[in-house]
DNA sequence: TTGACGCCCATAGTATCCCATGCTATCCCA
DNA sequence: TGGGATAGCATGGGATACTATGGGCGTCAA
């Protein structure tokens, strides 16, 4: 499985091109399709884009497929889902092309910072990003008081 | 198996003709009928066309075949889409013609939005298509808490 | 005969491929 | 341990292939 760790700023030329961090490259590793998946997160408090390899999606779909391929809760998820989703396939240097509508929703221009999250990253305007992890911490600072850390062997996520 | 992700609005010439999203295509590989299956959907709730290529109508068949696991009901299901389907053929330019009734049902006049939903992909009135999809973001956010996107990751398969 | 459909070709716009260039981090050797 | 050589990475640009789209024409059937 895929591990995205740190943050990385890249820029985006004028043909809309942007590489995905060799870090990020070696993570997704050898998968059915070279490049990524990428689409709006489903938080309504940030506007980031959501991106991951594409095993990910066909894990995803094979488990809405089984649990029943004709129900309307799953279709709305399918919907949102995979509608909403592109493939991003690399070009020879490891860069994507963003669509627009992405672009737009993330109020992305010049420069991209890539977010690992572990299993998926995230793609962010960078100073919308800077700003959200800045309430973050803020957020979790105030929470520190009332939250106890993690019980038995998980790792120190968060 | 097929993946389709995405949305792909293509214009529907004065012969009835429709590009099929060249990924879409790609997604259907080399089957033994190059083009796709399609039929009305059975959702009460929109009128859109269902998709897919020849070989799930197989494994779905194969499947209703075996007396199916799931339910009489999935039986009921597979029996009407096997009779309401229709077979569309690529012409050279990956192209197929939509038929009329499909076409009515859906209310698609000269643009069809082609929307990826995993396994299958279903063709829709934009502007419907986008009330809809609007819609099911929101219940799609609504219940992100209560259902797991989470594949199993454990499951064996794959 | 007429209309529908399949097959072929043409075209504009765009994405992809391939090459080049700094820059930085890494490696190697003294 | 220090300095030069080297490989990897992000970035830029031109040429090419591909895609979506439109139209012409022959064939087949009503």
């Amino acid at each position: 499985m895929a591990l995205f760790l740190s943050t990385f700023i890249n820029r985006i030329d004028r043909k809309g091109r942007v590489s995905v961090p060799a870090p990020f490259r070696a993570a997704l590793g050898a998968q059915s399709f070279q490049g990524i998946v990428a689409f709006p997160s489903l938080n309504e408090n940030y506007h980031a884009i959501e991106a991951c390899g594409i095993d990910r999606m066909e894990q995803l779909s094979a488990s809405v497929d089984r649990l029943n391929p004709f129900s309307d809760e799953h279709g709305d998820f399918a919907n949102t889902i995979f509608g909403d989703s592109v493939q991003l396939p690399f070009d020879g240097e490891g860069r994507v092309i963003l669509p627009t509508h992405l672009i737009a929703r993330a109020n992305i221009a010049e420069r991209a910072a890539f977010v690992g999250r572990g299993a998926t990253f995230q793609i962010w305007q960078p100073d919308a990003l800077h700003a959200f992890q800045a309430a973050a911490r803020q957020r979790a600072q105030a929470a520190r008081a009332t939250l106890s850390l993690e019980p038995p062997k998980g790792a120190g996520d968060g």
